[in-house]
DNA sequence: AGGATAGCCTGCGGGC
DNA sequence: TGCCCGCAGGCTATCC
């Protein structure tokens, strides 16, 4: 389930594969997961730079045009030599040129998309327009800012990309857990130095998880089909009912804000 | 208008 | 062994 670390370790893994490389003849085999459609795919761009914001990548080419790429829960892009066979759910293929890769676009449940813009600055008017901060990047003030008066619980607010980018229910969860917060709090009674603390964690925890190269729960893979590691360090994270690292206290677990959620009641408050 | 909810979609694992 | 069902969740649309 690709969160900003996932994703950030997609960029940096395809950037040698891509960068000065252009793409060429693209093969669609699901255009529902392309918008808008029909576009121009990238053919005949080559690739200058890969941007992320949040948990979104993009693609910029020499001439100015942008793909906006989203990897919904299951998604994946890749450089594969063209001898690979294919993944299930593969949407769009396009040849690196110089060769011998292959870039792949899958994703089998299809929570995932492709975004084409002739411009970054029409992505960033416009399906950027509507992220708040990334999550490396946002500071207290700007979570204080984003939830004043807000009654919805602070972990709702974290998933919220409009409040802060890139922060999925793994990293939600620890974050809160690693600052002593609990999840159901509403967003508006956190105070300036407690946001300090959760921005402090996020920043840490999203860190130290892009060197891990990223988590790997059921679905996420790296670029280069190698599971990440980051998963290991996980402290409430898909461990409801086992006792909590620090106090022993045994997990609770409850919907919040949509979302399975794990938490020790005796350390977050 | 903020917040809660439903729905999208496939794969996997538990239970029988 | 094999089938069925519940669950996983990022995001949008919709409703309240």
């Amino acid at each position: 389930m690709p969160e900003l670390p996932e994703v950030e370790n997609v960029r940096r893994k395809l950037l040698p594969s891509l960068l000065g490389h252009s793409l060429q003849s693209p093969v669609v085999n699901r255009p529902d997961i392309c918008d808008p459609w029909p576009n121009h795919l990238l053919d005949g761009a080559t690739i200058t730079s890969l941007l992320r914001h949040g948990k979104q990548l993009a693609l910029i080419a020499h001439d100015g045009r942008a793909m906006c790429v989203h990897l919904g829960m299951t998604g994946a892009l890749e450089a594969l030599p063209a001898t690979t066979p294919p993944a299930p759910h593969t949407h769009v293929t396009w040849q690196i040129h110089p060769g011998p890769n292959l870039l792949t676009f899958s994703d089998p449940r299809r929570f995932g998309g492709l975004w084409f813009f002739d411009s970054l600055d029409a992505l960033r008017s416009t399906r950027w327009n509507t992220l708040g901060p990334d999550a490396l990047l946002a500071t207290p003030e700007d979570l204080l800012s984003a939830c004043r008066g807000s009654t919805r619980a602070v972990k709702a607010a974290l998933l919220d990309q409009s409040v802060i980018a890139g922060v999925g229910n793994i990293y939600a969860d620890e974050a809160l857990f690693a600052s002593d917060v609990s999840p159901k709090r509403k967003a508006g009674r956190v105070d300036l130095s407690t946001w300090g603390r959760i921005v402090d964690n996020l920043r840490a925890i999203l860190g130290s998880s892009i060197l891990a190269g990223g988590s790997t729960i059921r679905d996420y893979r790296g670029p280069d089909g190698q599971p990440g590691t980051a998963q290991r360090t996980h402290q409430v994270y898909g461990r409801a009912g086992q006792p909590c690292n620090r106090c022993q206290t045994k997990l609770s677990t409850a919907q919040v804000g949509q979302r399975t959620t794990v938490w020790c009641r005796t350390c977050q408050r």
